[in-house]
DNA sequence: CTATTATCCTATCGATTTAATAGAGTAATC
DNA sequence: GATTACTCTATTAAATCGATAGGATAATAG
């Protein structure tokens, strides 16, 4: 299940991307536009500016804007930041791998087998797709 | 992230399909040959065999086996009845759609059109393998 | 018929995670 | 210097997960 937080920021995110001009947006502006509870987006707002998504301007006139352009911006590392792991068990993952303590061996493992082409293809999947992929008609 | 049941599940099966025989297998010899918690254990074999995957026979001698070959069974059924929905969020689910209470028009959102895309390379992965592939070299 | 074996079923529990909220602090603009 | 709006920490309620306990039920062995 994707968490809230991920969709949420996605969302965030792409009413960003629509913006015609890349000036400051306030978090009420985007928390009423998109249903979510707006301090709960501030927290989000804050791991993608601290993750080098988002830039912000304080006080008057302030709010939220894309450092990068829609095209720069990979699903992959969004995922990443906002959802933790791409892979379903740690043993499969690229960045956070861990060894399963009850499985002796992975190479004889069901899951292990499984969960390996399903990470291959929804990594596919997220590397196919920008922020620019996601708004385009 | 993958639920405990289901690796728990997937690997009951795989034990089960790799005996040479098809005859009833004690839930200790699974629990104790996969490092499974027995209790734990149980109640999952209860609903793989509550839902037609395994038949289970009483008293000495007892235990679970497979009811079907391992060629039939499907990813996409046992993930369904272990893990539930494939899809990452309802609107996109084929099998518990449901629309979220945020979203006006689903065609503009763009988590339902990175979502869409990865059901979709989910459940060709889940339908490209059944038990009896999980098992094979 | 009775003891043993092993599945069946319900109920509960502790830990973790998630989503949301509260409130005070900081920096920029007017 | 007042207002605006982001920054940060802490807390909370609810849900889920993994595991455990204990007794009921059914089948077999003798």
């Amino acid at each position: 299940m994707l968490s809230k937080k991920t969709k949420y920021g996605l969302k965030a995110l792409t009413y960003l991307a629509l913006q015609s001009k890349r000036e400051p947006v306030q978090i009420s502006e985007i928390a009423e536009h998109e249903n979510i509870s707006q301090k709960f987006l501030e927290s989000i707002l804050l791991t993608l500016r601290n993750t080098g998504f988002l830039g912000s301007k304080k006080g008057k006139g302030g709010g939220y804007y894309l450092l990068k352009d829609p095209s720069e911006i990979h699903m992959t590392t969004v995922i990443r930041v906002l959802e933790g792991p791409i892979a379903m068990v740690p043993c499969v993952s690229l960045n956070f791998y861990e060894k399963c303590d009850d499985c002796p061996d992975e190479n004889k493992c069901a899951v292990h087998k499984l969960m390996l082409q399903v990470r291959d293809s929804v990594l596919e999947v997220y590397r196919n797709n920008t922020l620019a992929d996601l708004i385009s008609e």
